[in-house]
DNA sequence: ATGACCATGATAATCAGTAGAAATTTATGG
DNA sequence: CCATAAATTTCTACTGATTATCATGGTCAT
């Protein structure tokens, strides 16, 4: 099934690239950081570089299967890009993170930019806080 | 007078400090990089160590007298926090950064905030397209 | 199956930023 | 104004994340 995905993007199917795409498409946890890909992967006992995860994640972006994101963190995260536009919360104590979609930003978005003489291309809106679980602590 | 705002700060008034609070100051780019002031403080003459700025600019940080940015050009940069908040939009061709404030959009995201139960504690919204200049090349 | 071409993986390199330790400055108070 | 202690700066080495290299191995249309 993943196959055609790869044929449609545009890239040979090869081992690497399948895994990595299996993996994030079965992961429960939508946004992972490379390593966090990679570890995992080999705590499944593939055989894969680093490298390799960090090169193929760089071409399924430019292919639109994924989105990488930069919180503050530090390290890039991956998402598989299956639903629409989305922005994002993250949690600062223990880093989960959930997603929000709301038009009435989107479009002030849209009207600021253009306000400007702006042609928008992408934006990236992220929210920082405690989610509920943490603010019991 | 940056004197008196240093000490305010509770920072102790060393000649860096100074040097690197004058320029903030009085540069005409309100948006750069710790490299960028580096560089622009050695071309005026300063001695001053890489390593210090970027300390110094964490300390100014730390008392509220910069803010950090992540865009997307991989490296922080910093400006002044004389302002009140606001967020910004970025030229992806000529790297030109506009701000702007806009209130539905920060009510709207306290909103969203409160809908999932997080208290937020900060957020990050950059827009990224191209400044009007940059259209007509 | 075969060969041209593309992809992988180990490792080295880069880049932004931080840590350590010795040398210098600042702030005090005599 | 000078001595002294404490804080700060500097140089340099190091880290963590990501990218480049390049020899080797895999993919796929023919
Ligand atoms: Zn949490
Ligand atoms: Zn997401
Ligand atoms: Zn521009
Ligand atoms: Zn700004």
């Amino acid at each position: 099934m993943e196959s055609s995905d790869l044929k449609k993007a545009g890239l040979k199917v090869t081992l690497p690239r399948m895994k990595i795409l299996e993996f994030l498409e079965a992961s429960k946890v939508r946004h992972q950081s490379a390593e966090d890909i990679y570890r995992a992967l080999l705590d499944d006992g593939e055989e894969i570089g680093l490298a390799t995860v960090y090169r193929v994640l760089t071409q399924f972006e430019s292919a639109g299967l994924v989105e990488r994101h930069h919180f503050e963190s530090g390290q890039a995260v991956f998402e598989l890009n299956e639903k629409g536009h989305h922005d994002h919360i993250v949690c600062v104590v223990c880093g989960k993170v959930e997603e929000f979609f709301d038009e009435v930003i989107e479009k002030r978005q849209r009207e600021v930019a253009a306000d400007k003489g702006y042609e928008v291309t992408d934006h990236s809106l992220t929210l920082y806080g405690k989610c509920p679980a943490c603010q019991k602590l």
